[in-house]
DNA sequence: CGTGAAAAAGCGGCGTC
DNA sequence: GACGCCGCTTTTTCACG
């Protein structure tokens, strides 16, 4: 694997160099953020001992230092009309940067696209694509992949139980 | 492109019967809510040219209909020790029903487990993993791949890049 | 669905440790 | 520097038309 220098700090989100580390009051608040941010800081401050203003400082200061990434609310897909969920590996002909660059850019643009990791190992790229059926998905591949001569091959697996939806991190005690 | 939507049916992830469908403007909510949850009403209201109460309702339908699955901070995984993302293909043994209920719970009990899909193809788990360094990730595999003898194999993918990190999901126009 | 009032939450200053 | 206590402002919430 050619690695350049890859840093895998990406986007302009990277942590602020100084910045203070997270306490256990932080990390009990995060804990109770990221399964349900409506939780109203006095309540917070309820449970993690603490007043509603300290909280409050808190939560600003770890949204400016990008450990809380922003704060948004989880639709459930088959919802709003995109109720399957593939994985895509996508392995690249050549790994020049230009064309690596190129293929981060394409999948980026595609609204099916919902995570596009670049990864070590067989793979270049790991998708994850949500799509209304499997018409679409096939209409998907001709683009991404077919119609890419980049695209060496590409293996797909399609989920059929969401057994576990990862949005929460695990916190040390 | 229809704008209504069609059959929502997926699994045990149904929606409850009879819930309204979604019209543009619950659409153009969530494409808001989805960015940002916390926007004040008011603003979504200007922008969907709607007064603030009747934005209030919708959100609570729609939260009461499982189409906004939970409300969210989203956590910087870096920031909080775990700065190494994994992709984990796990092929099973015996696909016998007992043993794959036995994974998914195994998977789904363990914290350093984001997400994990039951798929088809040529593996039958996908796991998304983070922890905070590689000696982390080799103690893991040898508590749920190595000790699991109904695991034939795996195949890990380090994630180098997050090139998109999807949480929103591509709504209809 | 919109209007307007009441309740609640978010936000900032100031004194204290 | 961080906390807690106080107000003020904004948002949320719930009548009713």
């Amino acid at each position: 694997m050619s690695l350049r220098n890859a840093s895998l700090f990406h986007r302009g989100t990277a942590l602020p160099p100084s910045s203070p580390p997270l306490d256990s009051f932080d990390l009990a608040i995060l804990a109770i953020l990221q399964r349900d941010n409506t939780t109203p800081q006095r309540l917070i401050g309820e449970a993690v001992n603490l007043s509603a203003p300290a909280v409050q400082r808190r939560i600003k200061r770890m949204e400016q230092a990008g450990v809380i990434a922003s704060n948004v609310a989880i639709i459930e897909p088959a919802a709003v009309g995109q109720p399957i969920t593939i994985f895509v590996e996508v392995e690249l002909e050549s790994e020049r940067t230009e064309l690596i660059d190129a293929a981060k850019r394409q999948f980026s643009q595609t609204p099916e696209v919902q995570q596009c990791y670049y990864v070590t190992g067989e793979a270049d790229f790991i998708l994850v694509i949500t799509v209304a059926d499997m018409g679409a998905y096939e209409a998907l591949t001709r683009k991404l992949f077919f119609g890419n001569n980049n695209v060496r091959k590409f293996r797909t697996f399609v989920a059929m139980d969401r057994v576990k939806v990862g949005l929460t991190v695990p916190l040390p005690d």
